[in-house]
DNA sequence: CGCTCAAGGTTCGGTCACTGAATCGACTCG
DNA sequence: CGAGTCGATTCAGTGACCGAACCTTGAGCG
């Protein structure tokens, strides 16, 4: 069962994009279907457990279900388990997916650019605080700064008090990769 | 008619990515439909007729007129009259689409690292004939090529002899953007 | 023990997008 | 004036997606 033929028999979107040679198309065929980026840039926000990825990205069970599994499977996520009590697994993003940054980094901005107004999130980098630039280097150490040193930080146009627990908590400043905490709520702490 | 409220009516796939502030979702609501990509990859290769991008995507053909629509609509390819006799449009890549270039060499990156075993295409900067580095800058030079400067040449692994005539005219080494020449088709030129 | 709750799924009917083949309309060429 | 080309549209069939309901495992509690 290697996983990267997996996608023989259910393929990417029912169908490959048959004949293409191009590695854009080849990579489509992993990460093109529906929802498979937000899960990815979820993933690197620091979600890791299902119930945070279904609250903060809408998405319906069966498909978080079925994405989540082709993911593992093509070596993006992994699953670990984190406890044994009731026995839970958590996804998180390996080497292969953290390489999907830069792509997710460069969609971004070019929304932000032609659709956003102001940024949602602010991304710098963690060692000096400079913004990260348009290939997410760091401008002031004119270097590539490695995922697990990109801070992000709310922008001026995020909701400042969204409804899931998960946005809540990623409206404080954290390092990508970083898990989130959504933890034992303090939920509107009450008695 | 704003071309920038346009999605709103018929959404990208036939739902938004509700809720979802980043500007990653909103770019996906945009580009993220099956075969997209492919249309903004293969426009910016050169292809600009209809049925270029029919046979070189194997795509349907209602599906590639959706698209050619939608993507007009939202200003990232411009419909043009080419000829007049008999009336024909060609579709042309915008700044819009010229500028999502980024996004497409990096998932062209990573699907080569992680799918693809000897690249398909070499992309150099024309001026000094630097393969382009991991964002798409030339490391000679130091610094962003623009698009048009980008010389895109067949690598170690494309099929010398395909069978389309649109791949065969993406043989010849060409820069980005410049139109591909299918022309009178001196197709296999027998007797 | 039985009840309830939570996490992490699976199942299922309905809908919608994609597929591929056929068709169509405008126009030119012979 | 029939054939061919280009650029589509139409249509039936299939598969993916959607949302709600249900299921399973294991605490926590009385």
């Amino acid at each position: 069962m290697n996983p990267r033929l997996v996608t023989v028999g259910r393929m990417a979107l029912g169908k490959d994009y048959a004949a293409q040679q191009c590695s854009i198309a080849r990579a489509l065929e992993v990460v093109g279907e529906r929802w498979t980026l937000l899960v990815i840039r979820d993933a690197l926000y620091g979600v890791r457990r299902y119930n945070d990825f279904l609250v903060h990205l809408g998405i319906p069970r069966a498909v978080l279900a079925a994405r989540l599994q082709t993911l593992t499977a093509e070596g993006i996520l992994a699953r670990r388990r984190y406890q044994e009590s009731p026995p839970r697994d958590e996804y998180v993003v390996t080497e292969r997916g953290i390489a999907l940054w830069p792509t997710l980094w460069a969609l971004g901005l070019w929304g932000r650019e032609h659709y956003g107004q102001s940024p949602l999130r602010v991304f710098r980098h963690a060692d000096c605080g400079t913004e990260l630039g348009p290939y997410g280097e760091c401008p002031a150490c004119g270097t590539a700064v490695p995922v697990p040193d990109v801070e992000m930080a709310p922008g001026p146009g995020l909701d400042p008090d969204p409804a899931d627990p998960v946005s809540r908590a990623l409206l404080r400043p954290k390092r990508l990769l970083q898990p989130i905490e959504t933890g034992p709520a303090s939920d509107a702490g009450t008695a």
